[in-house]
DNA sequence: CCTCGGCGCTAGCACGTGCAAGCGACCAGG
DNA sequence: CCTGGTCGCTTGCACGTGCTAGCGCCGAGG
């Protein structure tokens, strides 16, 4: 059945097993269109492959090629949760049907491992948010061309990562339970900056075309500052915080629980991301779930698209943000 | 200096560059000792290589060599936080130092995405917890034979995950506060189970060493079981809980809480992985710190172990476990 | 009977690299 | 002047695959 011990098996060991040549079973693996090849042989050749064993050797694959048919994707080193697996699975699945694989990496930004673009050669690198000159310079150093988000489409213009519909929405919650003075509960770690941002600036946006007054901004990293954030917005007359991500609303509770304040009686939070301990905090907190399934099938797409050049339907973004009420918001 | 566009840069374009032969560019790239080579060549070759931005072809590398020099981590889809990074960080780092890389697959049991190890061919894969019979019999059946930890040494000597260091601490820290009566607040989540299995244990083994009475053993997955088991250890004048993990602890002092009890007055809670999320839940978690860092050198060390053959020296597992006493279980 | 076309298959090159074997030049010793 | 050895470099093969060009055979048409 299986292989001698310790040795691959080569298309060249089924066809010597046939006595074939090694070009007609490289025609019937690959399916080749081109190349006629008789219904009884192919059937002899992918049962015999089938029988030793075969598996193509993937190196010599790319090598032949040219191209390694892998696609490179980097997860932020955010607390985003074990959410991201399910997103990063479905865009999996998405590829495999094209013949790519996805392999990920998780950035680190202070670290110094080498990046994987440097040795995976991937045809296709796709990030959440988009990279830094640098990376962009690293990238194109190592012959790496197909880069999401590319420098070109800013941003993605389906909005991957719920850059705008999650803070328009988080917005819209408070708004609808009577909120009108809203504070936003950001973070200083500098390497969530561009994420919070982008946040920030859409929900800002949220904020103005609803005619509310501006966003008080703080940063609730430490408990003191959190503190002092909680402190601020009480005394502007603020009723409702969006935060961040859900880190930023259970610290901005936090804060405000031990100040003797009451949520969301004096302060409603809200959250994003849906982290799976937003439900379990005390209060539980009103999050931003994100369609982790639907943004992973859209950024295979937008993989597949960069690397096959040709435009795959964008068969209408299904990727849904919706508000998940729990007790931060409601009383 | 950098290539025409679009095209690679070969060792051979180096050599027709300088005149030379694309072996004596091979052998200097490559520091090979049994070639002599004088050194105004070895520095043409190196400026030249360096000034027309050569990068091996990591697809021929391996196809000649016949190794891929990857190592593969598999990680479990746990909710174990994004303190992995650290370890998967470092782990890369020491690997790197003998031009190995890491690549890492969140393992998703209910998916049916393609496993790395079908097309990467790695040296090595590593994983967390052992592997089933499934997962090995696939492995083998690509060719992998490297496996840690392999079926042969069942638990890696030096208890990589804190398998029993940390639930002997949890058990410790309770005692040394008073409380003799324990519960274990476990999780029905099948694919924890190996984990939970193997904490428990070690919990179990913890327990009788002290002499205290046997662990009451109660899972807390939904709100209502977890308030069963709240219930029960009450009942049973159970005054410490050790939980599974920070999400297990949660949920006990949620359902604790919720049903009118102090935390930790009635129930003291200590939790294992140290959450960040463990520091800012209300009351903050007590938990166990593990040293990702010194895990990720360990398993660097184990792996190029397995890669190379040569044993390298063990130089002391630094892994370091400890014990972060915070308000679940301090007064 | 000869020719011609198509079907089914094969010979062989190329991809970029690592490395064994070999080859010319130079130098010292006889 | 010849010989043997060493240094520095080159020729060339192998890795496993994808695919182009081509080859033999067989049946049909003239």
């Amino acid at each position: 059945m299986a292989a001698k011990a310790g040795k691959r098996v080569t298309a060249a060991d089924v066809a010597r097993s046939l006595g074939l040549s090694r070009a007609t079973v490289g025609f019937v693996l690959n399916g080749t269109t081109e190349q006629r090849i008789s219904e009884a042989t192919r059937d002899r050749v992918l049962a015999e492959a089938a029988r030793l064993g075969y598996r193509p050797h993937t190196a010599a694959q790319a090598l032949r090629r040219g191209s390694s048919k892998l696609v490179l994707l980097i997860i932020p080193d955010w607390p985003v949760g074990f959410s991201i697996s399910e997103c990063v699975e479905e865009a999996s699945h998405a590829l495999e049907a094209e013949g790519y694989s996805l392999v990920t990496q998780t950035h680190h930004p202070v670290g110094t491992a080498r990046p994987l673009w440097e040795l995976l050669d991937p045809e296709v690198v796709v990030g959440f948010a988009p990279f830094n000159q640098d990376e962009l310079a690293a990238m194109r150093g190592c012959g790496i061309t197909k880069i999401i988000p590319g420098p070109g489409h800013s941003a993605s213009p389906p909005d991957p990562l719920g850059l705008h519909d999650g803070p328009r929405l988080q917005v819209e919650h408070l708004h609808t339970r009577g909120h009108e003075r809203l504070g936003f509960a950001a973070t200083s770690d500098p390497r969530l900056s561009t994420l919070v941002e982008s946040r920030l600036t859409a929900a800002r946006e949220a904020v103005a075309s609803l005619g509310l007054p501006p966003l008080v901004v703080r940063s609730v990293d430490a408990p003191d500052t959190a503190g002092q954030a909680v402190h601020d917005w009480l005394q502007a007359n603020i009723t409702g915080v969006v935060a961040y991500n859900d880190d930023s609303a259970a610290r901005t509770i936090r804060a405000a629980v031990r100040a003797g304040h009451e949520v969301p009686a004096d302060l409603a939070v809200i959250g994003h991301d849906d982290n799976p301990y937003a439900a379990l905090f005390l209060p539980s907190i009103s999050s931003i779930r994100i369609d982790y399934a639907g943004l992973g099938r859209h950024l295979a797409t937008l993989a597949l698209q960069a690397a096959t050049g040709r435009p795959l339907p964008t068969d209408g973004v299904d990727a849904a943000t919706a508000v998940v009420a729990r007790e931060s918001t409601e009383s």
